[in-house]
DNA sequence: ACTAATTTGCAATAATGTTGCAAAAAAAAT
DNA sequence: ATTTTTTTTGCAACATTATTGCAAATTAGT
């Protein structure tokens, strides 16, 4: 029996050393399946590491098309793993995120697609974002 | 000749006193016409005001439905004008946001909603946000 | 194992947001 | 118009969140 190597795979695909914190940041999103925000992650890693690591780790995720921020109406920063098509410097995270109230778990819904929206004369769209708030799938039926 | 007293009527409508601090940071929002963050307010307002007041402002605006949060990417909290429809407690921004990627600035697009869309089974939603970003008019008119 | 380059932790600093309380200002009452 | 009551403001202190420089530790290639 040998330990899951996806995490060291991603980082290497995208031309990162393999370090311990990267890891460990990486596999919280590979198993939370969800939105994390800066406090979450030192949080969730018991404050393994240092803030100032899991910042830089999580820019670098950024800058490399691991994650991608996600929208939000309160001031967080949010962060979520980039699923298909993402490269260095490009995110196509053009999926819907779904926010749920209860849970407050954030979501990206991946096969859904933002809707295109006629915009008025003059505004040339580049990239969209949608953000659901609502009752998630989990919460609804655990009532 | 007298001065304009929207700013007043908008105010007392919504059963606040009227005092200079909220005067100046209402009109700043019905002049510029576009969301703005705190930063923005205090460095408009030359800094009339004391920090804590612009954000206590702020809450208070936000609470009585005069102004509305806007959902962005990076961690700022963007205020913008109800337009119609906002009463205490409850927005109704249903609208279309747009930050143009050229000279920073988050407009609401009033008179477009946001669309509806298919959500996988078990998700009940509530509320949805949109965000498009770009090239606005103004700035698109003047290359 | 050795070397070069990258990453980490620590300390210091900056930016952002919150709370309590006395003074000032606004609205209501006289 | 003056007094009284209530609300709002500014200050100070504090809490939280994020950034930068640099030496020590770690990674990857030779």
């Amino acid at each position: 029996m040998r330990s899951s190597t996806a995490d060291i795979d991603i980082l290497r695909k995208h031309g990162l050393h393999v370090t311990d914190s990267r890891r460990v940041i990486l596999n919280l999103f590979l198993k939370y399946d969800g939105a994390l925000a800066h406090a979450d992650i030192e949080k969730y890693s018991s404050s393994l590491y240092d803030r100032v690591t899991v910042y830089r780790t999580l820019q670098t995720f950024l800058e490399k098309g691991i994650v991608h921020l996600v929208p939000t109406v309160d001031n967080a920063t949010l962060y979520a793993l980039c699923k298909h098509n993402c490269i260095e410097g490009h995110h196509y995270d053009n999926h819907v995120h779904f926010i749920c109230s209860h849970c407050n778990k954030t979501s990206c819904l991946d096969d859904i697609d933002v809707p295109e929206v006629k915009l008025p004369r003059g505004f040339r769209p580049l990239h969209a974002a949608m953000i659901i708030s609502g009752i998630c799938k989990m919460c609804k039926s655990s009532n």
